[in-house]
Parts: C-alpha cells; sequence; structure tokens
DNA sequence: AATCCATCGGACATGCTGTCCGAGATATTG
DNA sequence: CAATATCTCGGACAGCATGTCCGATGGATT
C-alpha cells in the first residue's frame, strides 16, 4: 500500500509519464513514416532508461495502441465540437469530412501507419486492430445518424440506411487514405466541399 | 559464363524456383494475415534451406514485394480481359469494380496486407511502396480513360478528369479496402453495381 | 535518520536477419 | 569413366531488437 500519495494521484502521475512517452514515439513513428522504432531510441528520445518504459507499457504493441488512442479522442472531440453547432444534414456531412481530412493533414505519415497497422502487419496488432475498430464504429454511427436525419430531410433519398453508411463510409476512407499518400494535398475544404457534393449527388433525391 | 544451359533457361528455372517460394511466403502470410513469418518458416514450409531463400531474394522486402507483385499482374490480366469485351463504359466501370473485388476476395488477409504495407509499415518497405504505387498508377489511368470516354458519351457530366479519376478512385479504393476487412462480405457483384451505381450517379449527366 | 519508491543502467536469454562457407549431390562434358 | 560446373544444404556466425530482471542511486516523506 502506498504511504502517503493517494492512489488517485499516482494514476494521475503515472498517465502523465505514459503521455511523455506516447508523444514521442508518435512523433518518432510519424517522422519515420513507420513502426520501425526501437524501443531504444524511443526510450533516448524521451529521456528515460529503456527499461522504465517497460514500466509504463508492457510491450511494443501496447505502445503502439496508446499512440492510435490518442488519435482516436483526437478526432472525436474535434468532430463533437462542430457535431452540434449545425444541425443541417448537409453542411454536416461536409464538416465530418473536414475534419476527417484535418486529422489526416495533422499528420499524414502516423495516419497512414494508423490505417496499416489496423490490418495487422506486424507481431500482435490484434490490439490496435481493435482500437482502430472502435473508432471506424463511432463514426459509421455517426455517419448513419446523418443519413437518416437527411432523408428525413428530403435530402438523401430514402434507400436502406445501412447500405447508404456503408457507401459513404468507403468514400469517405478512401479520401483520407488517398490523402494521407500523397505528397502534396490539394486544398482541404476544396476537397471535402468535392467529397461531399458528390456523395450528395451520389445519394441524393 | 554457362558451358551448357542458355541464359535464357537459368533464368527460367530461377524464375521457377522464386515462384516455388513466393507462393510458399504468400499463402503464409495470407493464413496469418501478417507479415510476421520469420524466414526459417517460409523456408521450411517450401522445403529448401533457408540459406537457399536467399540465394533467390536478397532479402525479406525484397520477397514480399515479389508477392505482391504476382497481386499486380493477377489484377491487371483479369482487368485486360473483360476490358476489350464490353465498350460501354458504364458496364466497364461496373466489370472493374467487380474484378477489383475478386481479387480481395481472392485472399482477403492478403490483399489486407498489401493495402497495409504500401503504408511502409515495417523496415524498408520502400521497394513494397512502390510496388503498389505502379498498381495505383495502372489503375488510376484506366479509369481516366473511362472516364474521357464516358463523358464523349454523354455518361458522365464534362469536368475535370483528375478530380473525377480521384473521386472515382477513392470510392473504389475504399470498397476494396472495407470488403478486405469485413469478415461476412455481402454479394461481390450486388457490391460491385452498388458501387457502380453510386459513381454514375455522383459524376452523372 | 530511516524508509519508501521511481528510475537508472546494464546484464541476460531469446529470436530473427543476413552472411558466409565447406560438404555433398547431381548433371554435363571430354 | 573422370573431371568439372552448379546447385543445394546445413550450420556457424555477427548484429540487432525485444522483454526480463535486479542491484544501485538519489530524492522525497515521515
Amino acid at each position: 500500500m502506498t504511504r502517503n500519495t493517494p492512489d488517485s494521484l499516482k494514476e494521475v502521475i503515472r498517465d502523465f509519464r505514459r503521455d511523455q512517452v506516447v508523444d514521442v514515439a508518435r512523433r518518432l513513428f510519424g517522422d519515420r513514416g513507420s513502426t520501425d522504432v526501437s524501443m531504444d531510441e524511443i526510450a533516448a528520445e524521451a529521456g528515460v532508461a529503456r527499461s522504465t518504459v517497460y514500466v509504463y507499457f508492457a510491450n511494443r504493441d501496447e505502445l503502439l495502441r496508446a499512440c492510435l488512442s490518442g488519435l482516436h479522442t483526437q478526432l472525436l472531440e474535434a468532430i463533437a465540437e462542430t457535431w452540434e453547432r449545425d444541425a443541417d444534414p448537409a453542411h454536416r456531412l461536409e464538416r465530418l469530412i473536414g475534419e476527417m481530412l484535418a486529422i489526416v493533414d495533422d499528420n499524414p505519415a502516423f495516419f497512414r501507419l494508423a490505417l496499416v497497422t489496423q490490418g495487422t502487419v506486424s507481431q500482435g496488432a490484434e490490439a490496435v486492430g481493435a482500437e482502430l475498430a472502435l473508432i471506424a464504429l463511432d463514426i459509421a454511427r455517426l455517419i448513419r445518424d446523418l443519413f437518416v436525419q437527411g432523408v428525413a430531410d428530403g435530402l438523401f433519398a430514402g434507400r436502406d440506411p445501412d447500405r447508404a453508411t456503408s457507401l459513404i463510409g468507403q468514400q469517405v476512407y478512401g479520401a483520407m487514405s488517398i490523402r494521407a499518400a500523397e505528397p502534396l494535398p490539394e486544398s482541404r475544404t476544396a476537397a471535402a466541399a468535392e467529397t461531399c457534393a458528390f456523395i450528395l449527388r451520389g445519394l441524393g433525391t
């Protein structure tokens, strides 16, 4: 048992330390565009001993998972912020796409990495895959709600919401992936508008 | 210099041996849904010594590249076969999408792997990325031609072909990626028809 | 002053990659 | 048959990374 420090404070400290390492790792992964960074290097860059990293993360995969988890919250926060501000489905869709693309632009290399890791490329990335699946689920839910509302508003033609969600999701997913791979992507707002218009035409009344 | 065997024959033999190993590797990668298979294992499964594998492939990455290269030719052959058979752009598009999805269905795990590797997840996967980029370029060219022809036929609204290609590519890319991740994808022809119809509406006149 | 605790730094076992080389098998050629 | 070229094998080896472990250190608490 801890003598003096209450457990809650201990957890705060722990989280702080973890974040410290995660930030460094994410930067290195992103810079290099690859998870191929040794734990030695991460530890050195973070200014801690390698063994200390293992105090906070059971292994490499858990560290990677923590990096992606940050992406998740970052995305959800960005969307939530603008979600309530505009009730019009068309605008919401455009905003949603814009925010997603913003995440990509924020760190293309790391995003590419995120997509990549989903497919389980390196050893035991199931945990990472699960993390990504959560994000995808959240987004899919948002898109589905948006579509249903759009149908009610007469913006979209009435069809199976799940199929529509799938089509929209495909387009957005593709747009993000391709943007992440592009060396010099076009203007984000233009790209978002274009993609949004395409979807509206494709599913419109 | 070779005494008896002509160089061309030597190359045939070499290619045959290479294919032998590539087939095994592709199967193992696919089965496991990960490139995390040791060279030992691949060699053992192929029934050759590990050192022999290194006679035919300089390193792991080259082996991986060879695996993806097979995917490339497989895809191009499948498309070429049906490409000339139908001149109508709408049908061509549906065929194209159908063929792409067929590739995915053929070995979802390996295709996921291919997508994944593109992003350079493991050490020195630039070569692999280049291989994938070639495929993407080929497909993009096909799509672009298709679009231009479609505009001439009055099927598509006239707009910047590059942007249109990008939008179509995004949709197809997304459809493939998501299908590869789906445990139980819907009927391939239905999916292809749906995606094609969506694109036609989105870009139609 | 005594004690706790996070961190350090390094040793260690394990596993994989890529290199190298001698031994043996096989087929070709004179 | 004998000589030779060529392929493959199997194992040794160095290098590097991961993950575990533990004694030493130094700062903070009581």
